[in-house]
DNA sequence: TTGAAGACGGCAAGCGTTTGCCCCATGGGC
DNA sequence: GCCCATGGGGCAAACGCTTGCCGTCTTCAA
């Protein structure tokens, strides 16, 4: 049926070695041989088939990318520049949807780890220890999170977390609230970390709301207790929840940013579609597809070798954040 | 290394092929014997070489899933839908971006042929020649693209324009731009079409202004020609065309739904972040995507056999649209 | 008691590649 | 003129699984 192997040594008078050589290990045929061999694979529209070399080699020429929710704008991005780069390395690239459960997440990775040589893990939800056992049956790249002994990249969160709070404050903010995202996320540590400090450093006071899922919804159901809170400022774990929050905030009568700042993280293009523009703490999303990959592929090559890359954050301003109204937020 | 088909052989002391029939021909083997495998498979966590299975039954258990642009709002729920259904009937998904180029999208299907059982074509940018002829290769359904012989899901995007411009229509506009997206895509002939009618038949002026690139920046890049159109309305080839439009037009000062009334199509979640909201026709993206699923894979199991199914739109009213200022559109 | 029909499961070939091993020719050094 | 090193390329096993074929054991009817 297919072409294969067979067919073009059939026709170009060679054996099968030879072929596969010519097309491998280029350097062991004759170049002439090579020429006859490639011009009959052409002719014939042969494609090796990786199954058969797969199963040879025990290397798939495939990676696997899971996150947690593809819909989630936050994803699209570093899918999109994972998948260029795989591409560019000539790999091929599965991708899965966990819908934000770490049980899901596991059985896919297990799923798919005979047929992938390496994985990266974006944002996991799954806990250390099953990551790292994870890590010791396929070569993994974990995207936030910070991991002893698996490869990592780490977008720093936790800087734009304190450039976030410095803006607020420096507004005139006293009280801000801290919306949290879901707890298994490395992410809501290190905001939770930073802003600790900073509001330390700064004698200000914290409120914090959560976990709570990283969507619109959770946004919705997550303000009225920050409005209650008393808070002048916000800083929400992702920009899907701020926007959410804000549209909730608005639809109670409050004016953003007038009566209320939010401040987002990610980036994504709700920031920039939703109205007011939302300030937010950009995160290097395609970067870390591509390096994730990059990173992933190294330690396919040389078994063992790990690496961590951290990836800097930086904060937007736009129309989402103003000082306080007058008096309010200073006690 | 890998457990395989054979430890589970040797541990529950029968043939590799029972182990193998244990797992694929359940009923040729005794209920007790099989599970004497079936633990022991458990026990030594055997999980089958898909790649393996692949070579001798020439099923991968791998679907490909094409997209123009995954950073593109419209594509990533249908992505994630597709992906849930292929992943509820066992199969694995290779994504792959052409970044809007037909010969990269050509290649992309070719490369990724021998790997998978069938693709999906979400909203090719391919000649329907070449379609025609790649579907001979591999059970491939497109989804909006019509095309005999090949499987496809439609989304009813000319009812949906009709809406569109039967509401512009009601709110008095008489002079209306359509502004039109890749040329290669179909939907861009359905709208064409259906504006064409109803231009027709409402006896009302249509200002043709494309193709586009179907992104934000097109949009930016196309409204200086809207405006001086002096259109009252427009209809986008999709929401980020229009966010782009209305951005641009709000810097040239004109208010949005004030001066220009705007609508896009796809209902991706742009149209609700923006603001004002955008009225748009709602593409039924998640249905698309799992249906296509669907499709495919009853064409992989039954050979040849094609349909098509079409997916009704709707109109989605929100604050970008409006009547006209007064006096302004009427000739 | 015998024979036939199932049920069960072993055997081995085959899927398309890769790769270690080995053979053959060629050419250069002595 | 002989030997050996070397390059080129054939041979066949192996990768892990499926499946057509066939032998053995039961079971049941005649």
């Amino acid at each position: 049926m297919a072409v294969t192997i067979k067919d073009v040594a059939r026709v170009s008078g060679v054996h099968v070695s030879t072929v596969s050589r010519a097309f491998s290990a280029t350097h062991l045929v004759n170049a002439e041989t090579r020429a006859r061999v490639l011009a009959a694979a052409e002719e014939l529209g042969y494609r090796p088939n990786r199954a058969a070399r797969a199963l040879s080699t025990s290397r798939t020429g495939n990676l696997g990318l899971i996150v947690a929710d593809i819909a989630n704008p936050f994803f699209p991005p570093l899918i999109k520049a994972a998948q260029a780069q795989a591409r560019a390395r000539d790999y091929h690239v599965f991708i899965a949807d966990t819908d934000e459960q770490a049980r899901v997440e596991e059985e896919l990775i297990r799923s798919m780890a005979k047929q992938v040589d390496g994985a990266v893990l974006v944002a996991p939800r799954l806990t250390n220890r099953v990551i790292t056992e994870l890590a010791q049956e396929i070569p993994l790249v974990v995207v936030n999170r910070r991991l002893r002994g698996v490869s990592g990249v780490l977008m720093d969160v936790g800087t734009g977390a304190r450039r976030a709070m410095e803006h607020l404050i420096e507004l005139g903010h006293r009280e801000i609230a801290v919306v949290g995202g879901p707890s298994r996320a490395w992410t809501s540590g290190e905001i939770e970390r930073a802003t600790e400090h900073i509001a330390r450093d700064h004698g200000i006071l914290i409120q914090r709301v959560g976990p709570n899922p990283p969507t619109e919804e959770g946004g919705h159901t997550v303000a009225d207790e920050v409005v209650a809170s008393g808070a002048t400022a916000v800083l929400a774990h992702n920009d899907l929840l701020a926007f959410g929050l804000v549209q909730r905030a608005t639809e109670l009568g409050l004016d953003v940013p007038g009566d209320l700042s939010v401040i987002g993280v990610d980036n994504s293009h709700v920031a920039r579609y939703s109205s007011p523009a939302l300030t937010t703490v950009a995160m290097p999303v395609a970067e870390a597809g591509h390096g994730a990959v990059d990173l992933l592929l190294r330690s396919v090559d040389a078994a063992g070798s790990t690496g961590t890359v951290t990836l800097e954050t930086s904060l937007i301003v736009r129309g989402s954040t103003a000082p306080p109204a007058s008096g309010e937020g200073l006690r």
